[in-house]
DNA sequence: GCTAAATATCGACCGCAGTCGACTTTTAGC
DNA sequence: GCTAAAAGTCGACTGCGGTCGATATTTAGC
């Protein structure tokens, strides 16, 4: 009989995990000790550490769960046959939504996935593979259509456009934007920077010109600058 | 006699980030206990934190003052009058190689000042601050010698290359690239995709194409992706 | 110079993440 | 089925960041 080992710890590992969703939900993670999350997991707290090997990478296995669902819901959402500009401000979107849903999760969720411990390396690069992977996708299909080059160097700029998702993102803690209406807008002129080139007009509308000067301004009063 | 006060507090702050200095970089940030530093410094653990709000801004002052040589440093080797994106990458590898010096250093930092706990905000941006001007500036420069085009939104592409900064530093982080060379590389393709467009050849030589091409399949292995 | 209020200092103390070695359960060879 | 080794479990314990209230120092009004 020799399953009963695995299968116990599957066992265990989902009453760790099922406890972590519960009690992370609903007192947040700073909130939830180790040892109430192995009271209501219903095991030791050194069990918890055969299993993980720190508390955020029980935060990671968290996100895993709650990211499937944020997949789904983007997926739902998303027109393939949009414009790209607007499919990559849609999922990058997605991302920033899902993320800062809850400041407290979405700045560790952001710190371990973008600049994490050694140990949590292989986890985070599962994660973000997925969302790599899709813009990759979305890119790929914007090539098929021919409206983006041929020549273009995919992996590049999907790096780059991880690097958009990272500085708004890096805004909203920063109390540079505060809004995710402030968010789009600003995403939306990076994305057309970035696909258009530094000197284009970044704005379509009037409209948001003008709300995109006023982020501007506010921006460079906090901090006393001036730009040329 | 009203300013004994004052110069006391001068004092023993200055006892404190000194401490700091000298164990942060004899024994590391993490190594350091606010017990052994408050000894150190020669006053009550307690009092420290009348100075400090967390062991974080301590971290953030200490910073505040290598950041000095830093900059000194990357003042002397920088070239005003060089091509932008020369300039452009040698201001970002300046703040890479100075971040990176130490690898546990640069993660604390990162995270610290891009994802700000709500504490360190202000400290935050009065860091980055600096630099972000100092972009502004080589922009500014570039814009009256005709290299950038006039209608460019300079915040917007300063947002921009803070972005590319950004993700450089993560990939560090993420072991997707090891060495400050090849930071140079995947920081030079995204700096000339951002000035000239997603379908330029990001690489001038072909010997730094071969290197690209390297860097990228090692990339996509790593995770088993494929793109079209 | 005296005194009461304001401010600064201190280290014992608290709660928490993570460790460790004693203990229990499962496996596998016979 | 027995048993020794291997794997898994546990909670008391350690060391740390941060707090708090008791104590000491400085200020300012008189």
């Amino acid at each position: 009989m020799a399953g009963l080992r695995e299968e116990k710890k599957r066992q265990t590992r989902k009453a760790i995990v099922d406890a972590a969703i519960r009690l992370f939900s609903e007192k947040g993670f700073e909130q939830t000790s180790m040892d109430a999350l192995a009271r209501a997991a219903g095991v030791g707290k050194g069990t918890i550490y055969g299993y993980f090997k720190t508390k955020n990478e029980i935060f990671i296995a968290f996100c895993e769960e709650e990211l499937e669902y944020a997949f789904a819901a983007l997926d739902a959402k998303l027109d393939a046959n949009a414009p790209l500009q607007e499919q990559l401000v849609a999922q990058l979107m997605g991302q920033l939504t899902y993320v800062t849903r809850n400041r407290e999760f979405g700045r560790i969720f952001a710190r371990e996935m973008l600049f994490p411990g050694e140990q949590n390396i292989a986890k985070s690069r599962d994660l973000d593979m997925r969302y790599i992977s899709k813009l990759g996708k979305t890119l790929g299909r914007a090539q098929e259509r021919g409206e983006l080059a041929r020549e273009t160097d995919l992996l590049l700029l999907i790096g780059h456009l991880h690097a958009l998702y990272m500085v708004v993102l890096s805004s909203f803690y920063l109390h540079d934007i505060e809004t995710l209406e402030e968010a789009e807008l600003m995403l939306k002129g990076l994305v057309r920077q970035t696909l258009e080139g530094p000197a284009v007009e970044p704005y379509a509308t009037q409209e948001k010109q003008r709300r995109w000067e006023n982020l501007k301004k506010s921006f460079l009063q906090r901090r006393n600058l001036e730009l040329s």
